[in-house]
DNA sequence: CGGATTTACATGTATATGCAATTAATATTC
DNA sequence: GAATATTAATTGCATATACATGTAAATCCG
């Protein structure tokens, strides 16, 4: 009976609306959290390739691809063949720094929303559950 | 720098590796697990109207009403006006329940794997969580 | 009754996402 | 060194998703 409840709509429903709450967030910044998700990968990790830039988003060379094409548009991050010239290198740009500055301490209203909704153990218990995920 | 850990993020991955393995459980069925889950939805309901269908779904009314039109495409639901000229209500067909049928064991040996991942109490921990979301 | 408003959908536009197939460049092997 | 295989990215195609706008039908009110 209690079988009616789908653990994957479940997630899918709770990140729409989280996503919904961050975005809120991050209004006037002119990213969405997606965006803003990758403009913090490349922040902590320096410039990156297509395949490692997927690799670290969790997401398809494809879809990466696009969604930096996206920023890139925006004129937060550039790209630049590597040595390797299959290879398209992205980086972030002064106005993806700037970005990124302004936005955290909007981001971090966002987390806190988070953890006055499920306490700070609960936000780290469900943190460890969607690792396992 | 203390948290670098995002849970929307977080949980945009989770949602994205879940429905994956939703999707492997369900290959063969000829829908995706968002597609059964609306199925889901009208099986337990019974015929909606869109907005119905969307406040169901938590979706916009824009999404369902696509996301509707993939399905009728595939024969599993069909669309008839209401007495309201303006209302399109969606039900279920005979090809419809016999999907939802044939894919409920598949469903059920998805559900068991983030229960084996998670435990049934941390299972149901994350459900609950979500659902404070 | 008839114009104004509200309601229900549909469409336009844009991003997010993944798989399959393509293209270009590097690496391997004979 | 040339043929082959592998790798990196892009493109084609399809679904999922939301917001803003358009359109038609129903309702409200003077």
């Amino acid at each position: 009976m209690s079988e009616s409840l789908c653990f994957c709509t479940t997630l899918r429903e709770a990140a729409r609306r989280l996503t919904s709450v961050y975005d809120e967030a991050l209004s006037g910044l002119g990213v969405n959290v997606a965006q803003f998700g990758l403009l913090r990968i490349l922040d902590r990790s320096g410039p990156l390739t297509m395949t490692e830039f997927a690799t670290a988003a969790e997401l398809d060379r494809s879809t990466i691809g696009r969604n930096v094409r996206v920023i890139e548009r925006l004129g937060l991050v550039a790209l630049e063949a590597g040595k390797d010239r299959r290879e398209s290198v992205v980086s972030l740009t002064r106005s993806g720094h700037k970005v990124l500055a302004r936005g955290v301490p909007l981001w971090e209203k966002a987390q806190r929303i988070v953890e006055v909704k499920l306490g700070v153990a609960g936000a780290e218990n469900l943190r460890n559950a969607l690792r396992a995920l």
